[in-house]
DNA sequence: CCGCCATTGACACGAACTTGTCACACGAAA
DNA sequence: TTTCGTGTGACAAGTTCGTGTCAATGGCGG
């Protein structure tokens, strides 16, 4: 679950906002005024802020620009909200390293949006239900897996496994990960389950088991291109 | 320098847009309609794409959705560029993935300043990740270091100590400091253990084992570039 | 209700690799 | 030349991983 820091004064859209966003699964803090917000910032480090302009105190800007000024808060994006959203502004927004603009009034429907998709951009995850990444194809609500065209039948753990190995996107995946991913927990004192699956896995895969490579120590990583 | 694909069938727009692009130094593809687009992006894996809605071919809808079924591409970036600014379409366009909408007309500046803010906005999931130093180029996650972009495997430790090396800019590195990095305590009447491990690091770094310089008595220094 | 079978998690063991240690060689500074 | 810190090769202990195997589980058809 994602949290947000809501940073807005006036308490009715401050409401309006956080009721959207609980609904929506995320968890909230909320803060009434600039200094309030660098504080929960710094304290909860949220995974993106939603930021007003006029804040009593503080202003948005000088929140904005002191929140870039830490190296804790510096990777949170920032959603800027503020009646003041003409062309102008929203350039020197931009410029300053905004990370999303809306203008008052905004639609809570958009702004969930742009919520998510901000979200989406800063940690990439997927929903599509088919997914291709060179030779290999996975048809996420099928089950299916496909190899150069060719089906191949895995059960639902090592589809799992593979699923995330595919998402990955070359990225290394570490034993933890891996366990809380297919497994749902990541007790590491655990016995052999997953290098049995990931062996499991590799015999069905063939002439690319290669593509599974193991990195010692660290975990495992899928070269789809090999 | 970053790589920005543009896919848009009006020329004239077309051009406007790559112009700006090239003067704020990216390095620019082209497409002008939507298979060349595809195309493009998996030859190319651009930083950033910026995707016209209506097209010849292939519309700008199934580009994207295209786009987001391929793994290699999924990842990328896309701003969409349209005269269906309307909110409607551009909530239908959020709920999809797009990262950015852009409505026709559209200010070449305010364009500049979209595409700079998405690029610094994913170039913030892998720059944490990765590091470069000279010729040196180290995978945090992945156990990984690229000496000119040749991979050299490295074990944890080893990786560990080039790491602190390679975050150390340069500054000379006590022996106690070495031991507190990488091993966590620094007791100094270690056997040599430190010494060791410079060792295999430097025959792993083949050429550039200059880098790693001793300090006698002191420590040891790193000169990214020799 | 029963037995079959696929699936799954667990374990033992060996192989492969990593890592700290030592003895000794080497070389720079005094 | 002596001294002291560092480089080096070898080795043993420690880790981590792959593999064969097995028992428990649960679905399914008979």
């Amino acid at each position: 679950m994602h949290t947000i820091l809501v940073v807005e004064d006036e308490k009715d859209i401050l409401e309006l906002i956080c009721l959207n966003l609980k609904r929506n699964d995320y968890q909230v803090w909320e803060a009434a005024d600039g200094n309030t917000g660098l504080e929960q910032a710094k304290l909860h480090i949220p995974d993106l802020i939603i930021l007003d302009l006029m804040l009593p105190g503080k202003d948005g800007y000088t929140v904005f620009k002191e929140l870039k000024q830490d190296a804790r808060t510096r990777g949170i994006p920032v959603l800027i909200l503020t009646a003041k959203a003409d062309v102008a502004h929203r350039i020197a927004g931009l410029e300053m390293g905004v990370d999303e603009y809306m203008g008052k009034p905004f639609s809570p429907k958009e702004l969930m949006l742009r919520v998510k998709a901000l979200l989406r951009r800063t940690k990439r995850v997927s929903v599509d239900a088919s997914l291709k990444v060179g030779d290999f194809h996975v048809e996420r609500n099928s089950l299916k897996a496909f190899i150069s065209g060719r089906q191949v039948d895995l059960t639902a753990t090592e589809f799992k496994l593979l699923r995330v190995f595919i998402e990955s996107g070359g990225v290394v995946l570490e034993r933890d990960a891996l366990l809380r991913e297919v497994w749902g927990f990541s007790d590491n004192t655990m016995t052999r389950t997953l290098d049995t699956h990931v062996k499991r896995l590799r015999e069905k895969l063939g002439a690319h088991a290669a593509c599974l490579r193991t990195l010692r120590g660290v975990g495992y990583q899928f070269h789809p291109t090999l």
